[in-house]
DNA sequence: AACGAATTGGAACGAAAATTCCATTTTTTG
DNA sequence: CAAAAAATGGAATTTTCGTTCCAATTCGTT
C-alpha cells in the first residue's frame, strides 16, 4: 500500500496542470505553497529557467522546489518543463494538406478538437510571454497613444485581430478607424500626418496590406506591425513590430496570442493617453 | 596580440544581434552561413534549445554552432542564450504584494498588462474546457454541418468573432455567410429553409443580433447560439447554445475562449461533412 | 512544555550540457 | 597540382544543472 502520496500520473497538457494545481494548492504546506502560487503567476517562465532560478524567484530553496514538481505529479523539473516547451511548426501546409491531417485524426470528436485548441491556446500565450519584449510593447502604445488617429488595417486571417482592437478602442474613445478593403485609393487618403497606422498581416502577407503600410511609412507617417514571424515585409519599415506565434492543431490556427496582444495593446495605449 | 579575429564585443539587443548577423552573414564559410540562416528564421528557439537541439536542427556539428555563436560577439552559447532569456525576467507581484504597493506609483506598465491577459486567458481557456459539453458541441458542429449554407452573425465585440469563423469557414470550403448590418430586412431575405443560423452575441446583448435570430427560428429554420452567459435571450430560442466566459482584467475582456471554440467548431463542422 | 511527525534547506552526488581540442577534410593560393 | 590555410565534425574535458539525501527546524498534538 501507498502510504503517503496517491502518487498520480504525471499532467499531459498545460490544462491538466493547472488543473493539478487546483486540485491540491489548497492543502499544501506553506513552501509548497508558495511555489504553486508563484508558478500559477509565472507559467511562461518555466521554459525558459532553472530550477534554481525559479526556486529563487519563488523564494524557496531549490529542492523545495524540486519536490512541488513531484507533488504535481512530475518525476522532475526536467519532466515539468518539457511540458512547457511548445515547438511551433516552421513550415506552412497548404489547406489541402491541412485536411488530410484532420482525415488522419482518427474520429476526434468535437470534444477531443476542442481540448486540443485549447491547449494550443495556452502554449500560445506561453510563448507570447516569452517572446514579446517589455520594451517593444511599451514602445509601441506609446507611439500609437501619441497619435492623433489610429489606422488599423489587416485582410483575411487578420481581418478579425483588428476588428476586435477597433471596437475596443472606439469603447475607450480612443479615434480609431478600420480600413475595410485596403489597397484602395482612398485609403491613403484618409490617412494624415500625426496619425499612425497599425498594420496586421500573417504568413502568406496580405500584399494590399504590405502596399498601403509601405506607401504609409514613406510619407513618414509611422507604421506599427503585427505578424506571426519575424520574416514579415512589413519589418523592412515599420517603426515596431511585434510577433505572435499561434501554437496549431492540425494546421490550423486560431487567434489567441494575437487577440490577447491587441487587446492588452488598446488598454495600454488608452492607459497612457490618460496621463498625459 | 589578437592574431584572428575581430573580437568585437557581444549584442546586447536583439536588435544589435540582427544587424551583426547582416554584417557578416555574407562572407561566412558555408557551415557557419548554415547556422547564420537558420538562426535568423528560429530566433524563438534558442531560447529553449540547447546547443545540440540547434545544432541538429540547422543541420551541422555542436562544435561548428558554438563557433557561431563566437563569431556573432558572444563568448558561447550560454552568454547567447541568455540575451534571448534575459527579456522576461520582470516578476508581477502577486496580490498582497500588489495590495500593499497601492499607494505608491501605479503605473502598470504594457509588460504588466499583458501578463494579466496571459493569466486571464489561460483561465479563460480552462474555463471553456470545462464548461462546454461534449454533447452540446457535438451535436451543434452536426446541426451546421447539414445545413447548406451557416449564415453569421454578431455585432460590436461579437463581430470579431463571427469574422474569423466566416475567415475560416470560406477557407475550409464550407458555404458561409457573415451578416455585417444584421436587423436589416435584407438579412432575413437571404436566409431559406434548409440553412442555418449562427449568432454569437455577448451581455448586454445586441438586440439586432437577437431579433434576427428569433425571427429566424420563427421560420423553423434552426438557429444556433453562442453567448457569454446561459441567461442570454437566444437561449430561448436557439436549438443549441453554448457559452463562453472570458475572465477580465480591468473590467477588459479579451476573445480567448469564443474564438478558440468558434475555431473548433469550424473544423468539425468541416471534419463532419467530409464524412457525411 | 515535550514529543513525534512533517517540512524545510543545505550539501553531496550524478547526469547532462557547454566548451575546447585536435585529427580529418575541404578550400584557397602560389 | 601541390602546399598552406581554413573549416569541419567527432571526441575529450569542464562546467553547470538536476536530483537526492539527511540533518536541522518547524509545526501540530498530547
Amino acid at each position: 500500500m501507498d502510504s503517503s502520496a496517491p502518487e498520480r500520473s504525471a499532467p499531459g497538457s498545460v490544462s491538466e496542470f493547472l488543473e493539478r494545481l487546483d486540485e491540491i494548492q489548497e492543502d499544501l504546506p506553506k513552501r509548497l505553497r508558495q511555489c504553486a502560487e508563484f508558478t500559477r503567476r509565472h507559467l511562461h517562465l518555466i521554459a525558459v529557467s532553472t530550477v534554481s532560478d525559479m526556486a529563487k524567484a519563488a523564494g524557496v530553496a531549490p529542492s523545495v522546489y524540486m519536490r512541488f514538481c513531484q507533488v504535481v505529479g512530475f518525476s522532475g523539473y526536467s519532466e515539468m518543463q518539457h511540458l512547457f516547451r511548445a515547438r511551433f511548426a516552421e513550415f506552412r501546409p497548404s489547406y489541402q494538406e491541412r485536411l488530410a491531417n484532420l482525415r488522419k485524426v482518427d474520429v476526434p470528436g468535437a470534444r477531443h478538437l476542442l481540448a486540443e485548441f485549447a491547449e494550443a491556446g495556452h502554449r500560445s500565450l506561453l510563448s507570447l510571454s516569452n517572446t514579446v519584449t517589455s520594451d517593444g510593447l511599451e514602445r509601441m502604445a506609446r507611439g500609437m497613444a501619441e497619435a492623433r488617429v489610429i489606422h488599423l488595417v489587416g485582410l483575411r486571417r487578420a481581418f478579425s485581430v483588428v476588428s476586435s482592437m477597433s471596437y475596443m478602442l472606439g469603447q475607450l474613445g480612443v479615434p480609431a478607424t478600420l480600413h475595410f478593403a485596403a489597397g484602395m485609393l482612398t485609403d491613403e487618403e484618409t490617412v494624415f500626418p500625426g496619425d499612425a497606422l497599425f498594420a496586421v498581416t500573417f504568413a502568406p502577407f496580405s500584399s494590399e496590406t504590405v502596399r498601403l503600410a509601405r506607401s504609409t511609412a514613406e510619407r513618414d507617417i509611422p507604421v506599427y506591425a503585427l505578424s506571426d514571424t519575424d520574416r514579415c515585409p512589413l519589418g523592412e519599415f515599420a517603426k515596431e513590430m511585434l510577433v505572435a506565434r499561434e501554437d496549431e492543431v492540425a494546421g490550423f490556427r486560431a487567434l489567441n496570442a494575437s487577440i490577447t496582444l491587441t487587446t492588452t495593446l488598446a488598454v495600454a495605449i488608452k492607459a497612457l493617453q490618460k496621463r498625459g
